[in-house]
RNA sequence: GGCGACGUAGCCAAGUGGUAAGGCAGAGGACUGCAAAUCCUUUAUCCCCGGUUCGAAUCCGGGCGUCGCCUCCA
């Protein structure tokens, strides 16, 4: 039970195994977050929930996880966002980060261990900025403005495959006054008016976005990062960045491994702020059950591009109702046959069924975190738990065992089935009362008085599903 | 132009050498007073052309096509 999971690196395209369990101490997780100047739409939403399912696929393979996310909370785009607005960044920043951490729960991703605020360690990274400048990695613009020297770091360009001279660097960004080469980027940004500064021995200013990074993960989780993410826009130039000043500060790995998601396409094309063509993800959610999303998400392998379509998300929406179903049926079933003592063949064989399903669902993401393989697993789990349903000599105990595992499985890729609203004993007493009066009239051939009785149910949100054994009746699964 | 990913049923999408998961949609059947659900069965010359191999969706070569990164970007 402690083999180790394995990921694919992007900086060898290797898969990886993680060390053991029992050997990893504990797993060092960051992931590049959100800037804060705006509302995530379902594409950043994408990345957020494969790192939240690889944390809970650690969890549950017995890995101690330490996860970190930045929270970029300065930036050109914050800036330009507050003057559009007239109010201080740090505004936008609040409010935005705000909505973000409604929107991460309301999307059932876990909060990861550490959220750290790239205002709150300009200091830190000051600091570390000072000694790439002393190192000489790193040098002073005359404006104020610190660069690092990218083609002085030698393995530059290898996490992205970059060939240097091919870059083309310049061709459509006016080339900023004041790098030594095209390829250097900004760890420092000098002020400008207008612009909020922090102090620095290069006079007063702001962090560039990469620099931020580096600083917090190493300062927050500490180096080697076992694992360092972010969608795969990233790669370059941020990650290869981030890679560059880390191991420049320290010739040590950064990261130990790459992790990439793949992108959220919207009609063929990467969904994007920048080009239009994605809302926020809070309208989304308005018309989409937030577990249908992460349904759908699982529809494909993490590392793929995934297309967004209307057809697509009425899929996820029609099989969440199936995932759920399989949920309220069995339950019911349970309530109905409570105590029952099974046929121990019966009862041995949906164990058996269970324990392969749980093995394949472990193998799936123990393989580069293959969810759309675990989520194949579960809806056959799914098919067998409605089969033993239907089975007259299943006990309560063995479909009790399948349920759990069933409920605990779909939680470890994020899908949360579901529980029973509140009971209420009352009104249980109630259904069961209409239900059996259904069954005298059912008996005495009174059709309209049982299909009377069946839309009474149905307005208390009961379904009633008439079987051989009699009819069994459950709460109605919400639409969404 | 450089680097990378991808092309599997009507749609979405797993599957890295042994004769194709899963979801949605469709068809037939069982069950059934009706209904709903469920269960069973069923729907694929794996983009094209060569090659390697006893055997390829899977490996190699060549096409064609799509997308991403090279610029802020999850």
């Amino acid at each position: 039970m402690d083999r180790p999971i394995a990921l694919r690196d992007t900086l060898t395209g290797e898969r990886v195994p993680l060390d053991p369990p029992a050997a990893a101490g504990t797993v060092r997780l960051y992931y590049c977050g959100p800037t804060v100047y705006g509302d995530l739409h379902i594409g950043n939403f994408r990345t957020l929930a494969t790192f939240d399912v690889l944390r809970r696929a650690l969890a549950r393979f017995g890995y101690r996880v330490q996860a970190a996310m930045n929270i970029t909370d300065i930036d050109d785009k914050m800036i330009r966002r507050a003057a559009e607005e007239g109010v201080a960044t740090s505004e936008v920043a609040r409010r935005y980060e705000a909505r973000f951490l409604e929107d991460q729960a309301a999307m059932g991703i876990a909060p990861p261990d550490r959220m750290p605020r790239a205002t709150e360690y300009i200091e830190a990274m000051v600091e570390d900025i000072a000694h790439l400048v002393e190192r000489g990695a790193a040098y002073a613009a005359p404006d104020g403005s610190v660069y690092f020297r990218a083609r002085a770091y030698p393995g530059y360009g290898a996490l992205s495959g970059q060939n240097l001279d091919a870059i083309r660097v310049g061709a459509r960004v006016e080339p900023e006054a004041g790098k030594e080469d095209d390829l250097d980027f900004a760890l420092w940004k000098a002020h400008r008016p207008g612009e909020p500064a922090w102090p620095s021995p290069w006079g007063p200013g702001r962090p560039g976005w990469h620099i931020e990074c580096t600083t917090m993960a190493a300062r927050v989780l500490g180096r080697p990062l076992d694992i360092h993410g972010g969608g795969s826009d990233l790669v370059f130039p941020h990650h290869e960045n981030e890679r560059a000043q880390a191991e420049a500060l320290d010739p040590d790995p950064f990261a130990r491994r790459w992790v990439h998601a793949g992108l959220l396409l919207m009609d063929g094309v990467k969904a994007s702020k920048s080009l239009g063509n994605v809302g926020p993800l809070r309208e989304l959610r308005r018309r989409y059950d937030p577990m249908a999303v992460r349904l759908f998400f699982l529809t494909a392998h993490y590392a793929h591009p995934l297309s967004w379509s209307e057809e697509a998300m009425d899929a996820a929406r029609a099989a969440l109702v199936r995932v759920r179903e399989v949920a309220t049926r069995a339950r019911a079933h349970l309530r109905a046959i409570a105590g029952r003592a099974g046929s121990e063949a019966v009862d041995l064989a949906l164990d058996a069924q269970v324990r392969r399903a749980v093995q394949a669902f472990d193998d799936a993401l123990r393989d580069d975190l293959n969810a759309p393989a675990a989520n194949a697993v579960l809806f056959d789990l799914g098919r067998t738990i409605n089969q033993a349903v239907g089975e007259p000599e299943l006990g309560s105990e063995a479909l009790a065992r399948a349920l759990g595992t069933y409920v605990d499985l779909w939680g470890v890729l994020g899908v949360d089935v579901g529980g029973e609203t509140a009971v209420d004993e009352d009104r249980v007493r109630r259904v069961e009362a209409l239900v059996s009066a259904r069954q005298a009239a059912r008996m005495r051939r009174d059709w309209a008085e049982a299909d009377r009785l069946r839309a009474e149910l149905e307005a208390m949100g009961v379904v009633i599903e008439d079987t051989r054994e009699g009819a069994r009746w459950r709460w109605q699964t919400e639409r969404v």
